[in-house]
DNA sequence: ACCTGAACACCGTTCAAGT
DNA sequence: ACCTGAACACCGTTCAAGT
């Protein structure tokens, strides 16, 4: 069945198994299959991934970096401004998204968000600061166009589920900083941080980007009412 | 292990799946482990279930009513707008959602929605035309916001991925009209099936969708930028 | 280092059998 | 009608063994 014969990789393997779950669904994705699928025993794939879960795990990695290929690959036109250019960013990630309907899925299923998110992430928030935008704001723009493209309710900095607090939000914010090269998305957290800790909000945090999601679409809905504010 | 020594009931299994979820994630509900929660082996549920998958197409139903119910919960205030209003019912539903925190994942993996979900959206339709609203908006305000909600990305009407043409957008048109009293809902289909058959539009159908609500989302942020038009 | 085969515990599902 | 037990094919994962 080993359609090429170079040696086994953790990214053939990957790719393998976007193969896989694009043409017979993630639920068909199993370590068994996927072994068939690139010529081994399903065991030798623990060699490249630490169990099922990391599997899974480096799947979602994979398609954060055909998102992030897919935004890259956009003609460049750096005379337009930020609003176009963070729209086509969202539509060129939803055509990859549309190539694996699974995606969504996926996610759900992830406890983190990949790695490679940060590097996409920090893309954006380069841009919405650029364009003049608070680091409040673009935190919250963030979570906004998230839900929008991959659905996620899943808190950036700090285990949304597992009680995430404060010092693991820190944590995470110095992981971030010097792992990689990521001064905007670094800076916001920093803001936001201490922004956090002055006000003591009481409730749950994400309570506040939903809604502020939740806000954003309903006064843009009411803009669209025939007697509405036009402008 | 039986905890109550009442007869199974559909309803009463569906409420145990929830409990298990719950304390122990989506994935370690498996047919066995249900059974065992509810005292039987777990060949009996296929009794009340024509299998997993129909198991959790029940379970995304349930928790579906579990939201019409805490948004039915609100107190009744009918002197607010519609704004409010529909705030507040997000917000309700979201709290149901907390509770049950692999909703997201459950509805990604289900391939139709809910029937529940009508009766539902049933309400916010009305609403939303109540408040003058065109169908055609409140059909674009349904999807905005299920797809903070839920994530999805589905479709209400006609499969989504095994190309649900027309033909099937009518056909669930007129089921969903002969099934239950939805009459805001069904005149709400009627104009956009006829919409979308006047225009002709090539593209995916969800793609118009998907570009109203990033809109929306972008021309909210616009307005927050300091130097944006304030009203 | 990379891969295998046998083994274990678990899974969804069938079917004939019990009451 | 409702539930069971044995059985089948499949799953993730271990471990000792091969090269």
């Amino acid at each position: 069945m080993q359609k090429t014969r170079r040696p086994l990789t953790r990214a053939r393997v990957l790719q393998a198994a976007i193969k896989v779950a694009d043409r017979e669904g993630l639920s068909a994705l199993s370590m068994r299959r996927l072994g068939k699928e690139v010529g081994v025993e399903a065991m030798s794939l623990y060699h490249y991934f630490p169990g099922k879960d990391g599997l899974l795990d480096g799947l979602a990695e994979a398609l954060t970096e055909e998102i992030k290929a897919a935004v890259a690959a956009r003609p460049p036109d750096h005379s337009i401004d930020w609003k176009t250019d963070l729209r086509s960013r969202c539509l060129a990630a939803r055509q990859v998204v549309l190539r694996h309907p699974w995606t969504p899925a996926l996610f759900a299923t992830r406890k983190f968000v990949p790695g490679a998110m940060y590097l996409y992430v920090e893309q954006i928030v380069a841009l919405l600061v650029g364009a003049g935008f608070s680091y409040q704001i673009a935190h919250r723009a963030l979570h906004a166009l998230g839900s929008l493209m991959f659905g996620f309710a899943q808190e950036l900095f700090s285990p949304p589920a597992s009680g995430g607090d404060l010092d693991a939000a820190k944590a995470a914010a110095e992981f971030a900083c010097i792992a990689e090269d990521l001064p905007h998305l670094c800076a916001m957290i920093a803001s936001e941080v201490h922004h956090v800790s002055e006000t003591k909000i009481g409730w749950c945090d994400t309570q506040t980007e939903f809604e502020f999601t939740l806000d954003l679409l309903l006064d843009g809905l009411e803009r669209l009412l025939p007697g509405g504010s036009e402008r």
